[in-house]
DNA sequence: ATTCGATACCTGTCTAGACAGCTATGGAGA
DNA sequence: TCTCCATAGCTGTCTAGACAGGTATCGAAT
């Protein structure tokens, strides 16, 4: 067991956070390996000299970083790391729409029938008509993103120019909803670029690109957005970790 | 806050996951909505007739769904949707390599001097060696992944059979560590198949393809094994969900 | 009109104890 | 030798209460 730093009762890091840094540690140094039981639960409170819920809360915490898992009536057990585990998130997305040197230039904006696919994906008929929206996603001048979106038109609420521009776009990143979506479905594909897209992003033609394609959807289950982002495969970061990595860790939640 | 189902005491379902679903659901019908402040702890307390403790744990859940979020002193609210909050897993890839219909066809394993690439990404000198592995995933006959990895080679522990095979693939997807893993940083990309690649896959070169780049750590932090999966694009299904859908919930956790 | 402090309400954290259900072990009985 | 059961230890869950610290409000004093 090895000697053990104590919790600190003043320091502003709860002891919770300092039980789930010690065992993570622990894990990290060695100490511990993949497949190894770590001391009961019963046993962590009196090495740390807290109640057993605040271990359960640090055990909980390492649970859901994959870190450990549990199993009933036998012990907490170090997880090994797994490929297939892997998650992956928009970080880089989100900074770049987040990011005060990027800029958003409307190609097109008009209210048009809908073409056979777009009549399917938002789930209208050929007689009805669609808001289609076209936007160039620049970062310090350079275009990045191509962005083609398409909204179910309704006359009863005309469409205001604040929706097609930078906020709108950010909304859709951060804060969707507000625009009336209860929830939405997204798909990230791997694809290359067509001509059209390629002379908009100043690129060649085939060049392999990122697809990140949204179907939102309002609280009575309808579909009221289509549209996907395309752009060069360098420029979103998909990156992540497996296991616990020495350093950013990332704890403390 | 209109008629309320109580707890049921002799449920399989624990009273903190009927609370969780019963804010899901108001939510779902569209009772809460984005932004919107939900009851207090104290509150939610007498109209389920629970703890606090078991209120906090709904609310936690719900929280790590990305389906509300807390204010210190103010009150928990639901949280919008998000595009840029979505995060993708390799579910499909675990799926084919626990499918029992998926084999791996080994095309080369044989040690190797390094190229200069595989040098920096295991940081090895280009006087020793490394291990090259070549596999081909085939599920139903159908090759369907191109995977190569480089392994340092060590001379005192000389590799098995078994590294080669199935076996070696499963547990870097779903039991990597066992192997002397500690931690590994992945990387996902859109790319295009070169000619080499699309012979084993029995593809036109330059498809567009997904490519899982893969490097793991052993106990000192030295890079072991690096190697990327190649596929064509839509042989990976990376689609995901923000917000809070009306099927397949994902709740009880 | 502005500032400041008391106050009420909220989430965040911790405790000590309780019971349920699961798992492994070892001993008694067949 | 084998089977079965009691038992001990483990995680899972819940309770009732406590205190800390953040937030908004409203009234008193300036």
């Amino acid at each position: 067991m090895s000697k053990l730093r104590p919790i600190d009762r003043s320091s502003f890091e709860p002891p919770y956070a300092q039980v789930a840094r010690g065992m993570r540690e622990r894990i990290v140094n060695g100490e511990y390996r993949a497949g190894d039981r770590l001391p009961s639960e019963a046993e962590l409170c009196a090495l740390y000299g807290v109640s057993r819920m605040t271990v359960r809360r640090a055990v909980t915490l390492l649970t859901q970083d994959g870190v450990v898992y549990t199993e009933n009536g036998r012990g907490t057990f170090v997880r090994a790391p797994e490929l297939g585990a892997a998650t992956f998130d928009l970080a880089s997305l989100r900074r770049l729409v987040d990011d005060a040197a990027t800029t958003v230039k409307i190609i097109e904006a008009r209210i048009v029938p809908p073409s056979p696919r777009v009549c399917r994906k938002l789930a209208v008929d050929d007689e009805s008509y669609v808001v289609a929206i076209k936007r160039v996603l620049s970062s310090a001048g350079e275009p990045v993103f191509y962005h083609s979106e398409y909204l179910v038109f309704d006359p009863r609420r005309p469409l205001v120019e604040a929706e097609y521009g930078v906020t709108a776009l950010r909304d859709l990143l951060a804060n969707a909803g507000k625009s009336g979506f209860k929830y939405g479905r997204l798909r990230l594909d791997a694809s290359t670029l067509t001509e059209t897209e390629a002379s908009y992003l100043a690129e060649e033609p085939g060049v392999s690109a990122w697809v990140i394609e949204h179907l939102f959807y309002d609280f009575e289950n309808r579909p009221v957005s289509w549209g996907r982002f395309i752009g060069r495969s360098d420029r979103l970061d998909l990156s992540t970790t497996v296991g616990v990595p020495d350093v950013g860790n990332g704890a403390g939640g």
